[in-house]
DNA sequence: GATGAATGAGGATTCATTCAT
DNA sequence: GATGAATGAATCCTCATTCAT
């Protein structure tokens, strides 16, 4: 019972130091963050993020590994949602603007930029959320426009190139909007460029005659 | 003469030193690269740097305008090819696989990486980055676009909307192919991409009945 | 049974926690050493060893003063062997060469070694080691050569500096020779310094007429 | 004129650091010190001593180094004096008395001290110290005994090894009596230590009947 | 204007020690 | 009695910045 405790007391702490890390880092940058802050945040000392991180650059990491594997979850189930049933149009705006949500988050903002920011330096961050989280999400997507190929509802011949096509038609104008994740864009805006991306994609892909924009 | 050599050593100096500090800032990033190192690769004194450009800040920003402005310059370029003259889609093509070798530059990614990476420290780098140089090129191939609408040979009705939607289909892929710009992608699968995103966006917006992918 | 285990191992597990000290300390300076690297050498908990011995200090007390004790039995062990029987000279040179021997032991030179380092912090081991070690060693060997001196095969008034002298001549040349516990000198070197140390030694005390180096 | 002034004030600092470093060293340890201390009694900024020396290390080897060529001057010096000039007892004393007194200088023990205490870590201080100094006040010493065995004053045929041993005979008896440089001992019995070494020196290597002790 | 030297503030990391179990 | 985890103080070293020349 009190050996329950303890244990949880250690798994809390450990996920205390994650959680602080990654906003600090988010925060402050990686290099310009002090572990100091990071401890502080956590509410523990310094010394404990040393026995369970070992160093910076670990503690980067494993606190990337964890923000990236909650984003690929829900980005997964996202992407899920996207099946045949029902008016096609509808439920990929629907999906789409999951997947906005998602991309928009402000933790994802993080990743991205704190995964650019550390690139050269720390290259297998690339891996964890490249290799590890969006790779997947595309083969997802692409798995499911390949059925919906299949079920005679989309006219495509290269699925991963169609999910590429229709992520880049979703998330890229958002760079822009939200000036790199530093700007809040308004739900409705949200919809209308989900809207605007699903209607270009379904003229290119779609088979029943598009609308005009 | 003696005046103008040293004018023209000062000059020299100045550029060596934004050269210099580019360089060292995308090798190593911008909070871990030391002046010291800036001032080595630059050839000149630590304190030479600091006469010249105040503090470190300044002169991340100061490097990071003289290369956005080149960046600019080449998009521009670029986007200023695209006149209605011979075959539309042979034309986007070319624009467009024009526009994704300045995004795949070395030093664009490298902009782009510190910007990411510094967004939250020093937020007036967007500003440098994105209103001085991609919202203009933004704006100039919607008015291309907008041109050749006009010109019956394109049906849209929101340009802005669909140069960021080509924009979009340009770039976002090569963000994966690339994996952030880590990895050299051939010449000729870059084409296949251009003429991938260039199709897309023909069906989505071209007036010719588009081929299969 | 069980008790007597017990038992057993504590004190096997302060034993080991002892070898270790000293081995560590040895190896890397009482400084420089964690106790961390005491405790793995020791194969216990770093807690175990505070349980023990309280605190760092106390600890190189306790492994230096087992350390020694070794060292001034072996010592004595060799003094003892200082009778008069059978040639003077042999005799002196087979004492000497196992003084000689002591001296060189790795543990003895480790203990001369940390006690050097941490003289100024803990003058309290050289008590240790000099007063309760070397001294003792130097009185038991000025008792034997009075004795010789008694017994009319030495000529020498002040035993106790007559033994420094004969110590001082088998043990200072090794200093050099074995650069200060780093190198090994070959046996048959040793057995030359010790003849070389008793010759003088006799040349200068004995009553029989020396011969020549 | 100025220009004079900043070199001096430059090799005045270095000068000063490394005094500072030894006599901080020699006080607290090489591994307790840190190099506040250091910085804090030369004076200076800590980065001042790491702009001068690099690293802890090599600040130790410099100073070492300082410290050691100091005590060779004055060594050698002391063993220059020993001609064949005058009485040989009385020189060999005067000779011996000034040894004695490099030996017993504080610098000189701290020197030991530190060696000892880092030669685990730092092999090459032993070469500074030893081949560099402590070797070849020894060569020296045994020129001098050769040339007066040459002379007919000594009679003995390895000149090095009677070297060691009156080296060994001066030294060795005064760590037993300043207990390792820890405890004053007397000009008096200096004199009288090494009265004794010379007796005992001569008894075994001079040609004139030596007295008892 | 360019430089070498100096500095103060700060940052990552280690370590002796304690405590709850 | 033995342990794993936690901690606060210290330590080495770096770096942006300034000054005298």
């Amino acid at each position: 019972m009190s050996g329950t405790t303890v244990a949880r007391g250690r798994i809390d702490k450990r996920q205390a130091i994650l959680d602080a890390a990654f906003t600090v880092f988010a925060r402050e940058g990686y290099a310009q963050a002090g572990v100091d802050a990071v401890a502080a945040e956590a509410g523990v000392a310094k010394a404990t993020v040393y026995n369970h991180f070992g160093d910076k650059e670990n503690l980067l990491r494993a606190a990337f590994a964890a923000v990236a594997e909650d984003a690929l979850a829900k980005n997964m189930a996202a992407v899920e949602r996207l099946t045949g049933e029902g008016d096609l149009r509808e439920r990929l705006e629907s999906v789409g603007l999951a997947l906005m949500d998602c991309y928009c988050d402000e933790r994802s903002w993080a990743l991205r930029r704190l995964m650019a920011a550390e690139l050269s330096q720390l290259p297998d961050l690339l891996d964890i959320v490249q290799r590890r989280a969006a790779d997947r999400v595309m083969e997802a997507l692409a798995d499911r426009l390949a059925r919906l190929a299949l079920a005679g509802r989309l006219q495509l011949t290269d699925p991963l190139l169609a999910a590429e096509q229709l992520a880049a038609l979703l998330s890229a104008p958002l760079d822009r909007r939200t000036r790199l994740g530093t700007q809040e864009v308004p739900e409705e805006e949200l919809r209308h460029l989900a809207k605007a991306a699903v209607d270009t994609f379904l003229r290119a892909f779609g088979k029943e005659p598009a609308e005009a924009v």
